[in-house]
RNA sequence: GGUCUUGUGGCCGAGAGGCUAGGCAGAGCUCUGCAAAAGCUUCCACAGCGGUUCGAAUCCGCUCAAGACCUCCA
């Protein structure tokens, strides 16, 4: 299918076009859920952001090593002196193992990520599971000098860096004004560091004896520090160079800028060939985060338990909400948006379900009209051109609704499938399909009931209008509306579909 | 204080010098026991003020407003 992809680098600000490194294997890194809490809008949106772009570079012909990995170790709560990691933390309150907590909220992060039908990474590394490769790069960068032990901690030497590369060359940082403007509280907490310098990073700390997650290590008993893990991960899985990393736009700096530093300190590259950072999801133009306590999480989302939620809303519908904006732009929650996303998504369900029950023929009295063909060809190729512009799948989506006004006109008899011709028909259908559930992954949420029941109802009510026993209609109605399905009366049969309310 | 981004119709949200975005909501028509849905038609825009240009929502400047990062955060 059309060539010519481009992706936004935040690494060179432009578009770029992408030409992987070693063509046809794409290697890409997104980093993945701290697995403390349950996740949130805000974890879903590059998890779906990226499951998009994993699926179109796999459907251009790519093969792709997806690597998303789990922080199950290591980030810290405040600042470095208080050396006390997020994990820990919480399970000292609960009174388990780390190792619990972790273990929990990955398993529902995983099942939050396959509601909203996320594909699984290829690898799904953990921390916790690579602590000698995080003390061995961090041995090198000893040995190469960019790194000097304190008291049994690790840090990266920021200002030793810069001599030779740039810290800062992803954030547009530069390291003598980073500091200007720095408040004096933070100035103070920062001279009482062991630090040289306070730009300086962990890469190894020590723990304290009360500290539960620790590990043997060179320098005495310690964990890792907060961006090591992804540099010795991605280059453990995906080599010293790759093509994609990929994450938030709140990673990119301190997160990203660190982990090109070691990486390029060394193996001397920077990691990735393309950075590509989703914006953030804002509620009520903020930005929805741990810190300010303003989320709201998946599981809220599906149950419509939360305050601020006027009714539930499925997996596919926040799925559908996220795709509909572009993943560059910060995407604002509201009731209203997402009442219309869940609209907007039935409406292309009903459509998906239509078209596939549906085949070719073609009487002979009917002769196909190019225009058809010509307008299902086009919105294919503005399908395309959307998502080769940087994914941009709210342009995209608007495509496959010109398709869906096509596939609607054949439900309600407007146009037969013989007037598209074969060609065409079978485009609208095939393509819809691929776009719809194989790139964006928009699958119909099936009626808890089986299709062969609601048949059966679908009879009944067919009966009863027969009969003109409208009292039995209204009530079989009633009970569809229920279960989140409508019937509706066409010319020549009676079929059911999702209710759009 | 520094770096950067954004401001689009009732709501959400694309686009980016001349050509319909799209979704949701609203109005009308067709269809219908009543509906529902769909189709067709239609209303409602580019924060403000200047400038560049034959032409600006799109480029430049200023003003106002909102936000992100500089600390763990997707």
């Amino acid at each position: 299918m059309p060539r010519g992809l481009y992706v936004y680098n935040s690494l060179s600000r432009q578009k770029e076009i992408f030409e992987p490194l070693n063509a046809p294997f794409v290697g890409m890194y997104v980093c993945g859920p701290t697995v403390y809490g349950d996740a949130h809008l805000g974890h879903a949106r590059p998890a779906v952001t990226f499951d998009v772009i994993y699926r179109y570079l796999i459907h251009l012909g790519y093969r792709v090593r997806y690597v998303r990995n789990i922080t199950d170790v290591g980030h810290l709560e405040h600042d470095a002196d208080e050396g006390e990691d997020k994990i820990g933390k919480k399970a000292k309150l609960e009174q388990v193992e780390p190792m619990e907590i972790a273990q929990l909220y990955t398993d529902r992060y995983h099942a939050d990520m396959e509601r909203l039908n996320v594909c699984k990474p290829n690898i799904e590394p953990r921390a916790s599971g690579h602590i000698i490769e995080q003390i061995e790069m961090t041995q090198q960068l000893i040995q190469k000098g960019y790194a000097y032990e304190v008291n049994g901690s690790v840090y990266f030497d920021v200002e030793k860096y810069n001599q030779l590369y740039r810290y800062g060359i992803l954030s547009g940082r530069v390291l003598d004004e980073l500091e200007a403007g720095a408040g004096n509280e933070r100035r103070q907490l920062k001279q009482q560091t062991e630090k040289k310098n306070p730009h300086d990073f962990a890469l190894w700390k020590k723990a304290n004896p009360e500290h539960i997650m620790q590990w043997q290590s060179p320098w005495g008993k310690g964990f890792p520090g907060w961006h090591i893990e992804c540099s010795a991960m991605s280059a453990k899985y995906l080599g010293e160079r790759f093509d994609i990393h990929g994450g938030g736009m709140d990673l990119l700096f301190p997160h990203h800028e660190c982990e090109i530093a070691q990486s390029n300190a060394c193996f001397g590259k920077i990691p990735a060939k393309y950075w590509l950072h989703n914006n953030m999801v804002t509620i009520n133009g903020q930005k929805m985060g741990k810190s300010l306590g303003n989320f709201i999480t998946l599981r809220q989302f599906f149950s419509g338990k939360h305050p601020l939620l006027e009714q539930p809303y499925s997996p596919m519908t926040i799925r559908f909400f996220i795709l509909q904006s572009h993943y560059r732009s910060t995407l604002d929650f509201s009731n209203e948006a997402l009442k219309a996303a869940s609209k907007g998504y039935k409406r292309l369900m009903n459509g998906l379900k239509y078209i596939k029950s549906l085949s070719f023929s073609a009487p002979e009295s009917v002769s196909p009209q190019e225009k058809h063909l010509l307008e299902i060809e086009e919105a294919i190729r503005q399908f395309y051109q959307a998502m080769n512009d940087d994914f941009n799948t709210a342009v995209a989506i608007a495509a496959l609704f010109q398709m869906l006004k096509k596939i609607n006109q054949l439900f309600v008899g407007q146009i037969q499938p013989s007037l598209l011709g074969e060609d065409g028909f079978n485009k609208l259908k095939n393509y819809f399909i691929t776009f719809t559930e194989d790139i964006l992954g928009l699958l119909e949420e099936k009626p808890m009931y089986p299709e062969k029941a609601i048949q059966l109802a679908v009879q009944h009510y067919a009966e009863a209008k027969q009969a003109k026993n409208y009292a039995k209609v209204d009530e079989i109605r009633a009970h569809f509306k229920e279960m989140g399905l409508v019937l509706r009366d066409m010319k020549d049969r009676i079929e059911w579909a999702y209710d759009e309310n």
